[in-house]
DNA sequence: GGATGATATGTTATAATATAACGTCCGGTA
DNA sequence: TACCGGACGTTATATTATAACATATCATCC
């Protein structure tokens, strides 16, 4: 929701994403399978976005002998239901830490540290709605991929 | 800036587009050869997003021989001097209509036509900058691609 | 429990998109 | 003319994604 502290306790965001993925399932008779799971968390190793071949990488090193099919077929699953989204600028995916909520898939995209947070900016959504409307256009879905810089590497950068 | 309608005179549209882009390279004293201006109008083929490769195919048509390379580095600059968009989710490349204006990057892609139309709209602007400025974020780029149905193709989709 | 249909996964091959690396040409300039 | 830098040609390869088909697993019904 909000930008990443560098030290975090990580192991919580990665606990509270599984949970909320279990749960989102349970709701909708998903089967969050071994693969669909293992994926899940590999995605959320880090709040950077991950290539698919990089999650192929990493089932790799931890025995699962994947194919590509395998990786994105847990990854189009995961998007399905909401527990991932792709950002299209780097071809690469990112858990969603509120699946289940309204989302219009915005994101602030830090090139300082790579990290992606998802926004969910009702203003931002009112005022795109707004816009396409003023040209009659419908809307069906949102990509927002913002590029900037966040404030700890703003101030990292100034302090030297 | 707003929806081409479906029988439009579209070659005012590429003359219009070549000879401002002309003017943004004279101003900017960058090199417009035969190949970036055949690119280019290639690009203007259609209000629709095209792929690089079938960039390659149309010039090889024209009898150019050329091969990705080719295409890839008319593309880049033809991009830095803001005459081409990039849209990320199709991995496909539009003319700007406005070279020099100032411009967001933001896009609306109809699902039924396939067109791209791109946006200028301040609202939407300043509400990005906005909600990354509450979370502490600098904005240097916006991605903004909005998919959806524009008003020609849902009046045919209505009308059956 | 065994048959059955649907869903999920394994496997191989290939498509589609993009870039690295290096040599050559060409246009302007001293 | 000799030089320099940008533009282009060419070959090879990297990266991302999907097609196609075989096999396995799961849920359900009898
Ligand atoms: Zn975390
Ligand atoms: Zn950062
Ligand atoms: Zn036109
Ligand atoms: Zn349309």
């Amino acid at each position: 929701m909000s930008f990443p502290v560098p030290h975090h306790d990580h192991g919580a965001c990665v606990r509270a994403a599984m949970a909320a993925a279990e749960e989102q399932c349970r709701r909708r008779g998903a089967r969050l399978t071994d693969i669909r799971r293992r994926v899940l968390e590999l995605v959320w190793g880090s709040h950077q976005p991950v290539g698919a071949y990089a999650l192929l990488d990493a089932l790799a090193k931890g025995g699962w002998s994947a194919a590509p099919p395998t990786v994105y077929r847990a990854l189009e699953f995961l998007q399905a239901h909401g527990l991932v989204h792709r950002i299209a600028l780097f071809n690469a995916f990112i858990g969603c830490a509120r699946p289940g909520h309204h989302h219009a898939g915005q994101f602030l995209l830090c090139s300082g540290c790579g990290s992606a947070v998802e926004l969910e900016d009702a203003k931002v959504d009112d005022a795109i709605i707004a816009a396409a409307a003023r040209n009659g256009f419908s809307v069906t879905r949102q990509t927002i991929e913002i590029e900037g810089v966040c404030a700890t590497c703003r101030a990292k950068g100034q302090e030297q």
